[in-house]
DNA sequence: TCTGGGGTCCTAGGACCC
DNA sequence: TCTGGGGTCCTAGGACCC
């Protein structure tokens, strides 16, 4: 096996036999079970026990399992309640979305010491392109000598990474380098827990023909049942088709895309930063929400929520989209566009009121939500200073928690237990329900928060219910800790910030 | 045992203008 | 006057991703 594959410097002749890229300069890197492994980190005591975070309401979902749970069958996107009856002995947690932005910010620095040119996905993930970084002359020319030494080369350099990712956060990490970003993803997926695999270019075809359909970006269950209804399983299936059938399939774009992606052919480049083209929040109720005033407060929430991240952003925007879900799930949108964009509270909320009337919510209401989209790169202050007006002296500053699982608004106990062990855990139902409609909500404690006591010192919340609130008095360089029980309203016991995985260095 | 939250991109149809 | 076509903007919905 020479290296007359790979080295062929690209051409521009379209076709099939599409120059594959010389050198595999793309790496995927993909945090382990990323939300699951911050909490065994931060909490000794859950170490080598399932973890489950996630929407701990009645309508939670998972969004991530530890790998112990996954042996349980539990996974992202699944309903909480059947988690639970998956694995009932598993730490339930609501998450800290805190902790997690900490953590990635140390890996995205990590990656960006490689290469300039990062681009993160979600909090645990990112492409880097390795030809932009300080090793890119050096990939070059070990491309040059062949499969082998590039091969080489990039394992070392993604091993050394992933050593350091450990070190500095005490997680594991799983990367795929490859000439593409779908190959790339692809072989962080084959990598997966705590591995490292390098396609080398050039064997993209052979790599993805067996692959379910399913295993392309872009195919989801809808797609899917279209392909195999027109005998399309693999990645191979769809390969060998022409063009113009899966455009008659799927449509022009996603025909397209697919026909190209299938034959490894995925020129998307990795772009370190993309600015946001909307922002949105949205909140699904513990019960369908039914009375008019309630949801009018609900939707003005919503949209104070939305604008205070719009401003945070530095943005406005012209279009105001509300949605509304309904008890039976069915989903709708209702959009207005304003003449220039706004990031004005009060019009938020008016444009909303407005469109929230226009629906028929009387069957009960699951969700609602605030989109603001048509982004300008500019705020209403901009706009008063260029016109040398007065300071915005209505700046409502809807206070930008911006937090996820807590909204303290939504309806019904936040109860939650059970810890790992189930040693010290407190079975408990209903902590105070906040009073949603006066917005005067007694922060419940969250499963997971982090917590501090003047004697006890450091530690997490563990469950609370019938007035009292359970903690584990641990931090992560310690031995597991101990439980101790309070009354929910001890002054001793305060919300802490989360403690940093690894102590700082230096 | 019903199904989170925050995004992106695409399609289709209608309005409007040239 | 009639017919046709193209481009752009907007709305609504759907698929998909993490």
């Amino acid at each position: 096996m020479e290296g007359s594959s790979v080295a062929g410097s690209e051409r521009p002749r379209p076709g099939p036999e599409a120059a594959p890229a010389a050198v595999p300069g793309i790496l995927h890197l993909d945090m382990d079970a990323f939300f699951a492994a911050v909490e065994q980190a931060a909490k000794p005591s859950l170490r080598g026990k399932p973890v489950v975070v996630g929407g701990l309401g009645p309508r939670g979902v998972v969004a991530t399992a530890s790998y112990e749970a996954r042996r349980f069958g539990v996974h992202s996107a699944m309903a909480m309640a059947q988690a639970r009856r998956l694995c009932p002995n598993a730490a339930f947690l609501s998450g800290r979305f805190h902790a997690y932005r900490q953590v990635s910010e140390v890996v995205m620095r990590t990656l960006r010491e490689l290469s300039p040119l990062v681009e993160p996905v979600s909090l645990d993930e990112a492409f880097v392109d390795l030809r932009a970084g300080v090793h890119g002359a050096a990939l070059a020319e070990a491309a040059e000598r062949g499969e082998r030494a590039v091969v080489a080369m990039v394992e070392a350099l993604a091993e050394d990474l992933r050593a350091d990712i450990r070190a500095r956060t005490g997680l594991t990490a799983s990367v795929g380098v490859a000439g593409t970003k779908l190959l790339a993803k692809l072989a962080s997926e084959r990598a997966k827990p705590d591995g490292l695999v390098v396609f080398p270019p050039g064997r993209d075809r052979e790599v993805l023909a067996p692959l379910p359909v399913r295993a392309l970006w872009g195919v989801g269950p809808a797609t899917a049942e279209h392909l195999r209804r027109a005998g399309l399983k693999t990645v191979g299936d769809v390969a060998e088709q022409p063009e113009g059938v899966l455009v008659r399939l799927l449509g022009q774009a996603h025909g397209h895309g697919l026909h190209a992606l299938a034959r490894g052919e995925d020129a998307r480049q990795v772009v370190a930063e993309r600015d946001a083209k909307s922002i949105s929040v949205e909140d699904t109720f513990d019960t369908d929400l039914v009375d008019r005033q309630r949801l009018r407060a609900e939707l003005e929430r919503l949209a104070r929520r939305c604008v205070a991240r719009l401003r945070e952003a530095g943005r406005s925007g012209r279009t105001i989209v509300v949605k509304v879900r309904r008890h039976d799930f069915a989903t709708l949108t209702r959009s207005d566009t304003l003449p220039a964009p706004t990031d004005d509270v009060r019009v938020v909320t008016e444009v909303a009121r407005r469109l929230l009337e226009a629906v028929d919510t009387s069957g009960g209401v699951r969700l609602l939500g605030v989109g603001i989209s048509g982004l300008a790169d500019f705020t209403q202050e901009d706009l008063f200073v260029a016109l040398g007006g007065p300071e915005d002296g209505a700046a409502p500053a809807a206070d930008g928690t911006g937090g996820w699982a807590g909204e303290p608004g939504t309806a019904g106990a936040r109860a939650d237990v059970d810890g790992a062990g189930g040693d010290g855990a407190v079975g408990g139902v209903g902590p105070v329900g906040a009073s949603p409609a006066t917005g005067a909500a007694v922060a419940p404690w969250r499963p997971g928060q982090d917590v501090h006591h003047p004697e006890y010192g450091p530690g997490w919340v563990q469950g609370s219910g019938v007035g009292r609130v359970t903690v584990r008095f641990e931090r992560p360089d310690s031995p597991p800790g101990r439980v101790r029980t309070f009354a929910v309203d001890d002054p001793d016991l305060t919300p802490a910030d989360p403690l940093p995985l690894v102590p700082p260095a230096g």
